[in-house]
DNA sequence: GCTAAACTTGACGAAAAAGTAAAGAATGCT
DNA sequence: AGCATTCTTTACTTTTTCGTCAAGTTTAGC
């Protein structure tokens, strides 16, 4: 259960374009590698993905660049981590259709709930965070996450409660 | 951000030891992997590394087998999660590292709390589910995720509400 | 229109994960 | 004691993911 590179590094490019797009700016392909430590081939490619997927828009050219197809505050992560880990999939959700299968073999299971919910149950969390709240100074952004860290916690005591 | 093979499958095993415990049973591996669909030898190294971690319990010889070293009801997934993919890091945490390297680059980036809360947020979902909670019909262990879920949500209003 | 800047796309090689195989070691039964 | 059963451990093969390269296409400015 832990995150890709491709998201982890898609991520970080729409922060540095939401970071841009603050100033009004756009951002060159090799402007963002270097920012983000990654190769413009690498790079590249997540942009590509990112503007298929309509997340941002690319100006080919002379002077082109990329930039946020919407404003930083409408877009929340997870859209953004569905869209990057979409690509590795290609056709239909691949987890899905082997713990389908896998449950074919194990009727009435207790498993496939739980996967799918657990899915579920970090994209609600993730559907919580935009990414304007990504940008700015890292101390900011340490105590929105750990607001959210509280409500969790929070959420542990309610259940025991029940 | 998705379930890998290794967690999944080692889940799967767990949730078959916790259901024969009821019955005051131990399973071989030649079970566990029948009634999961694995290979034997994939279903070898998967207990393996549990039992290394003293998750379960091994008996060897004749009429030997696995059974779980601690009540199901005092299994959090959390830990199942951790230990089954602590395999694949062998050192020290290795996600970790390569986010702290990158924000080595971009000081003050917004992205390292963002990585590290989400596991903490994963991590704390998992831990208010036990090994218990999976076993019984898949009708019951649905109920039990969307009433985590239902809690998920509230916490979306609270946060809005802030 | 020509040129240079910039994105686009498919193919390829390296690295990591997942799964398999086989030889080894411990245990209980006869 | 010897044998069958069952777990243990290491090494290998296959598959998937990750990252790079290079050739192609579009656009702006002179």
């Amino acid at each position: 259960m832990k995150i890709s590179a491709h998201e982890e590094y898609g991520l970080r490019c729409l922060v540095q374009l939401a970071r841009a797009e603050t100033k009004g700016e756009s951002l060159t392909l090799a402007q963002i590698a270097e920012r983000e430590g990654l190769s413009v081939a690498n790079a590249g490619k997540l942009m590509w993905i990112m503007n298929k997927a309509g997340l941002v828009q690319s100006q080919r050219g002379a002077s082109g660049g990329y930039t946020l197809a919407r404003p930083a505050a409408e877009i929340r992560l997870n859209e953004v981590i569905r869209i990057l880990d979409e690509d590795t999939v290609d056709q239909f959700c691949k987890t899905h259709t082997g713990v389908l299968d896998a449950c074919i073999h194990t009727s009435d299971c207790g498993i496939r709930p739980v996967i799918v919910g657990l899915h579920e149950i970090v994209q609600s969390a993730l559907s919580e965070i935009t990414l304007a709240q990504l940008v700015g100074t890292e101390a900011n952004v340490d105590a929105t996450l750990h607001k959210i860290q509280k409500l969790q916690v929070r959420l542990g005591s309610m259940r025991t409660a029940h």
